[in-house]
RNA sequence: CCAGACGGCUGGGCGAUCGCGCCUCCUUCGGGAGGGGAGGAAAGUCCGGGCUCCACCACGACAUGGCGGCGGGUAACGCCCGCCGGGGGUGACCCCAGGGACAGUGCCACAGAAAGCAAACCGCCUCCGGGUUCGCCCGGCGGUAAGGGUGAAAGGGUGCGGUAAGAGCGCACCGCGGACCUGGCAACAGGGACGGCACGGCAAACCCCGCCAGGAGCAAGACCGAAUAGGGACCUCGCGCCCGCGCAAGCGGGCAGGGCUGUCGUAGGCCUGGGAGGUCCGGGUAGGUCGCGAGAACCGUCCCGCGAGGGGCGGUCCAGAGGAAUGAUCGUCGCACCGGUCUCGACCGGUGGCACAGAACCCGGCUUACAGGCCGUCUGGUUUC
């Protein structure tokens, strides 16, 4: 049933990211994600990755940006939702944690901003590995 | 073997499974196959160029900024090489903004009498006058710069002679200036008649001299080009009344009408005197394409040169993204660290250990960052033969 499979495209433009920005976030581990629904018929899933200047210089953010980028590729087709626009954001711990603990944090993220639970809360932030 | 100096290279290896962007080919348009895919600094953006557009389209002058021993290399440089001079080191070697102070102006703190025309604070000495306890003391006209003291620096240094005391006053050596000679393309080096010491330092103070520079930058710039709004031309329909010109189309003027004058009424002034639809044209935005990688290229080899480098021949094609690919995970080996065993050198186990760091138009440099490892040349010391 390849119907069931909801095309994944890229984010790429500034009006998309702020658009996201102001939608329900949770953070997770090493990363926060930001989820809004686009309210439009497509069906298209969106990603898009941040990772700014504070956790690093170029070499750091781009390992970042590359790690959620395989992680959203493995996880986002069982757990995002049609019609939706995610952004992924890198924190500190992005670029050497633990690859498991990485792919946790991202479904456990995906899981709270499920449309189906109700109290889009943000629920409090967990403590970074030791 | 130890310590050190200099130059160069490397920047984890192999494999498996998924995946990314680019190119070529195939395709049943779902995709498939093949190729190639970060660095020595890709970094800082500090110099020099190429390439674009703008300006002047010739050159010069001025201003501003930079550079500054000499010769060479180069497209060019503030870079590199060789040499010279100065300084440091036992040495290999390292360091130096290293033009000009008789073109001019200015500054030299503190201390000191005096900081640039030379002078004289404490002193030293002849002579004159006075005093005297006969050691000398006081005052004056002069001579002098040896000694003291200050300073980063006090108008050559040491010694001998000389003198009333002194003084390049004389002499020797050293230092300084130096016509000229020799060597060198040159910076400069060696010698040096003679001069008898006259000429202090600061140009990273202004400045002078010589040389080099127009400005902005790939978000440069070129091409294609929607939608919407606006501009122009043409066509169709519409266009109240009066006057003038005209056969007519139409043009001009006036009035009505509309707008503005904060609002309403009245009066006045100014502007307009109109609209709708269609077709086409040009500018131009979003967006797209190019610029965008075969070159001051890389590899090998030969020749020239001390070297930087230059030349010949043969071969190779080697990233081109645009929210930005070049990755993720695992196994194994290597290295490091920790723990244990032990026949002291290995073995076993563990590690959330393995440098700095990511192309963005492209080259040549400089600077800065960098775990570990490798190679070569040389110096000093030590041991053995």
């Amino acid at each position: 049933m390849p119907d069931a499979i909801s095309p994944i495209e890229r984010m790429k433009t500034r009006p998309e990211f702020l658009a996201a920005a102001r939608s329900p976030s949770c953070a997770r581990g090493a990363i926060v994600i930001q989820a809004r629904n686009r309210a439009d018929d497509l069906p298209v899933i969106r990603v898009g990755f941040t990772a700014t200047r504070k956790i690093g210089g170029a070499v750091v953010r781009n390992r970042a940006k590359r790690r959620m980028r395989e992680a959203a590729r493995q996880i986002l087709p069982g757990l995002a939702k049609p019609g939706y626009d995610y952004v992924l954001i890198a924190r500190g711990g992005a670029p050497t944690r633990p690859w498991l603990r990485l792919l946790d944090d991202v479904k456990s993220a995906l899981l709270s901003l499920a449309p189906d639970s109700d109290l889009p809360s943000r629920a409090p932030d967990r403590a970074p590995a030791p």
